[in-house]
DNA sequence: CGTGATTGCATAGCACACTATGAATTTGGA
DNA sequence: TCCAAATTCATAGTGTGCTATGCAATCACG
């Protein structure tokens, strides 16, 4: 018999659903600041400047999708960028006082959310879970090449 | 490019990571379409009529997030509502018959992009894979509960 | 029977993801 | 040297998701 098809057996749908849970769920956690920021805080907040194409494929995301981040977060006084002396097209961009509390807050909401979300996992199945996870997150990025 | 510990054991950014890698490879197969309408398509390929609601409730939307895909489906003509008799609140989303043909493509690409994502792992371990994020799933979503 | 609560849907406004495209700058090769 | 290719970023347009809110219809109960 052919394989039946649903909602609960897909793979886009459960890690679909379960990423936007974990996203509500660290934005409920969050008076301000929203989920996309966080690679960003990730890779900033040890005091580090990336280029917005660093920090694009620091998060896994297209370039004019961090083009938009940024631009909220420099709106929200959250970044700044000083221009590279070396290369006029480009901006290193670095957190600002405001945005390092954010950062630490943030990186306080995100250990809280895994807490929730992991916690029911043994430690032996949370590493199964990133294992897995993992394996299915390259074969998909394999699907996306030449 | 070292490897950033904290992304790499974040429960919201693998999840992510893979359900946007999953929507990307579903949206590669489908010429016209999108991953949003699954859930519609899935539910009424077998002729049922389902309500907005009942329909945001199966894809785990919220209903003005339903509302907007089936704008855009009605729009494309692949649904159309007949007034509900009972009720003058509301419709009864059915398939149109290009719907019908959209929905019978997007399945067998679902098919596909399922292969190529869960053909990595064993049955056993595509197994744990769902067991381990159903559950997780049920921990974030008893958060979100009072 | 009426009225207050609930339900079904629409809309507004935002965040964040994508592709496609273009402008400015830098780089590299003939 | 000089021009074509590559790189960096910005912008436009769309889809999908959320919360907050409002209106109309239905329901429930005193």
């Amino acid at each position: 018999m052919e394989e039946q098809y649903g909602r609960e057996r897909s793979g886009g749908y459960v890690t679909n659903r379960a990423a936007r849970l974990f996203i509500r769920a660290l934005e409920r956690r969050l008076v301000n600041g929203s989920a996309g920021q966080m690679p960003v805080f990730l890779a900033l907040s040890d005091g580090a400047a990336y280029t917005q194409t660093e920090l694009a494929r620091h998060a896994g995301v297209e370039q004019p999708t961090m083009a938009n981040t940024l631009q909220r977060m420099e709106r929200d006084e959250l970044i700044a960028r000083t221009p590279d002396p070396d290369d006029r097209r480009s901006s290193r961009v670095s957190l600002t006082k405001l945005g390092r509390r954010r950062a630490a807050d943030a990186m306080e909401a995100a250990l809280a959310v895994n807490a929730v979300g992991l916690g029911v996992l043994s430690a032996t199945e949370r590493d199964s879970f990133f294992a897995l996870l993992h394996r299915v997150i390259a074969a998909l990025e394999a699907d996306g090449q030449p």
